[in-house]
DNA sequence: GTACAGAAAGAACGTTCGTTCTACTATCGA
DNA sequence: TCGATAGTAGAACGAACGTTCTTTCTGTAC
């Protein structure tokens, strides 16, 4: 079983998930997935129309493991108040040790200015994903003024994924005493 | 007066802020410097070694900018608590009246993954300004456990730029809450 | 067996990238 | 007046950019 085993779709967007967010999207050739993907420029283009698709698809499949998270804690089961503690947490654990590079969307979006773009929408469509999912966890956990909360917790999430790649580890201990302290937590 | 009266080497300053902060620093080439500066390409190499010490300059001129902020605010008087609401008032008047396209050192570091780098060292140095700067005035403001709310006023204001830009004014107000909220202040 | 689709391989397109170079001109202090 | 300095103007460099193309091979379904 060698390392192309898999489909050269996969390999290509794999291998372009794993290259625009350890080095930026611009700064990454499309010569230089295809060469790491063992991929070649024919079999690409056929898959996708250019290379913002791939950033596209990129972002998509990132969108799609976080609403997996969330699907996943709400499936496990206990209280509501747990739900929304485990979300606290695992947004800390997610930024520690998952994106040590900053967040995706945020990243993306510093490299795509234009708001009309295909990028931009993508990115506009997991936030408010996020903040709706957010606010309902807190209603659920009956948090006074839950879309307060959630809006808060939202920032905070932003900023725990930045500070996590720019000022390191210990701010998420940060974020988990505020996020606590926002959402009438135990600390 | 043409629009040409200023220095080359300001105007050239000038315009790769511009086009940097709007644009995104990959996505902006020099040629397009040169032209709107309108300045030729052997007046830049004379001026900056290459385009990354231009990166640097508009990092190190948004640096000073916003220390300037600082000095002022400091010098104007007032109690410590009246300079510590200022400060949270200035930061959200800054993220939605000056950076509508979100924080320069964050959206640079999102293009700039290699933390030795000299755009990453200046990147850094500004955090580590602005944190002990706000620890200070936390401090000064007899504000308890100061180091922890300085830290949580950082992450905020990441968050408040980060979040103007991809989800409009609305969450200054969040954040504006959410700081005044943790430093005690009236709300 | 034949036909067809998907993938591999690689040449080539024109454009832009950052950078270097030469040559000419304007300014200003020594 | 001379010579250094800074700016203008524009050609040119090799490399990388994203994209398109033709050709060959290899399965698999009819």
């Amino acid at each position: 079983m060698s390392a192309t085993t898999a489909a050269p779709r996969d390999r290509l967007l794999e291998t372009a998930a794993t290259l625009f967010y350890a080095e930026g999207i611009k700064g990454v050739g499309v010569d230089r997935i295809l060469a790491e993907a063992k991929v070649t420029r024919a079999t690409m283009y056929r898959h996708f129309p250019g290379k913002e698709a791939l950033v596209v698809a990129y972002l998509e499949r990132e969108d799609a493991v976080i609403r997996g998270y969330f699907e996943v804690a709400g499936a496990a089961g206990g209280s509501s108040r747990n739900l929304l503690e485990r979300v606290i947490e695992g947004i800390a654990e997610d930024a520690r040790r998952y994106h040590r590079r900053g967040c995706p969307f945020i990243n993306a979006a510093a490299e795509y200015p234009d708001v009309d773009g295909e990028v931009r929408a993508v990115i506009d469509r997991h936030r408010t994903w996020f903040r709706d999912t957010l606010a309902g966890v807190c209603k659920a956990a009956d948090v006074p003024r839950p879309g307060q909360v959630a809006a808060a917790l939202v920032l905070l999430r932003d900023a725990a994924l930045v500070g996590v790649y720019l000022d390191g580890d210990r701010v998420t201990t940060t974020f988990r005493r505020t996020a606590r302290q926002l959402a009438g937590l135990a600390t």
